[in-house]
DNA sequence: TCAAAAGTGTTAGTGTTACACCCATGA
DNA sequence: TCATGGGTGTAACACTAACACTTTTGA
């Protein structure tokens, strides 16, 4: 039985704001849109949702189609509905990804056409993209803070100096390192593995592992991640 | 020019969660649906998104339709996108809804059909309704803490005692009584008035207001509103 | 041997929590 | 006069922030 058919119909959008991090700073990867309206200029990951589809798979889709991206980081960020958003009535629905750029490292100028851009550094994008960048920054920081979230910027394996030059991309500001260590290995949530990362230092500064199962414990107690 | 003809359409719905407080606890607004299908189930207040409406004015329409509220807080929640979330497919933008219960005093069983539900006692909603108000709790105890939102809950005047019975409420449990006092206190954001709201005890409580200007002022030098 | 990054503890200060009594008033 | 809720300060504790030197090793 269809009861809604007298309602109105409108286009439904998917735009991907995807994060990198490069072991020092926080990169937004940007595509020059393939398509008119806006062909050529610089633009997030987007496409429209299809009939019978979920949005999260959408999402997922898009970002794949256009990246080659599995298996990442997504979470819905917001949803642009303004009437004279876009040339046509599009409601969009924002997406932010996260992505351990060291699965995808010989990536930039490849098939797919896409480029990393510093944050401070970002072109003007299309529509109310520029908007959407900035709402998903807020909502990182937001996030990093309260949630293990950092860690799906990063290889599995990394070093404590590697995870607090994270943290300060993120936040811009430079923190204390003994004070850092103290805390984040207090939480008891990271393992703490017998090789050393050569790559940074002669000394070398020993790989750590994000214990998911710990978390999970810890979450399940009431407590969680706090920075 | 139209370049987007090609995609598929849907129906875009809201959704609104409308939060209240009487003195006590919090309290949700809820009717029994009035057209098919699921029609004379407990329901959030929902509509259709018209043609040429923006999204966040869609909110304030529906809204206003359905309560007659005029001129109340409201926040876009989250996007519900599953293909089997309704009958047929209809993606739904929840917001959710701060309503300053005593504008609105003389409200329940008139013509709008509308009931007060405590948090606790929710009966079950259709589709994924349950799931919007749970989220919007969570949204609700988040934003409660950074921004000063509880107001809205509140009227323009209201005692100490009673914004603490608020916060209580919101959090689901008990703050002591000299802290809690010190610390919003503390933030400068209250202006003390000459007058006492005598409801509640014979020596009475001091009213204040919730000064908009100065936290203003604070959000400008990077400070605001933290509980 | 030296440059460059890794690693390590302590202290002062700040903020948080816990706690008990007097006050004002209307019934 | 007494029952009810309003209003007030302090001390222990926990957490945060500031700070400097030693270690390792490849070049």
């Amino acid at each position: 039985m269809i009861y809604y058919s007298s309602y109105c119909k409108h286009l439904v959008a998917v735009d991907c704001i995807i994060f990198g991090f490069d072991q020092e700073k926080i990169n937004i990867l940007l595509h020059k849109r393939k398509f008119e309206p806006y062909k050529g200029n610089w633009s997030l990951f987007g496409g429209f949702l299809n009939e019978k589809e979920n949005l999260d798979a959408a999402a997922v889709r898009i970002l794949n189609s256009l990246t080659g991206f599995t298996n990442i980081y997504l979470e819905q960020l917001f949803t642009y509905g303004n009437v004279d958003r876009d040339s046509e009535r599009v409601i969009s629905v924002a997406y932010y990804a996260l992505i351990k750029t060291d699965q995808y490292s010989s990536f930039e100028g490849g098939e797919y056409d896409a480029v990393w851009f510093p944050l401070e550094e970002l072109p003007e994008l299309i529509l109310d993209h520029n908007i959407m960048v900035n709402k998903a920054l807020r909502r990182l920081r937001r996030k990093a803070s309260s949630e293990p979230i950092g860690f799906e910027l990063l290889p599995d394996k990394f070093s404590l100096p590697r995870l607090q030059r994270l943290y300060e991309a993120i936040y811009g500001e430079d923190f204390d390192k003994r004070n850092f260590r103290k805390k984040i290995l207090s939480m008891g949530l990271l393992e703490k593995l017998n090789e050393k990362d050569k790559t940074e230092s002669k000394k070398g500064a020993f790989l750590f592992r994000f214990d998911k199962d710990k978390y999970d414990e810890l979450i399940g107690k009431g407590e969680g991640f706090e920075l």
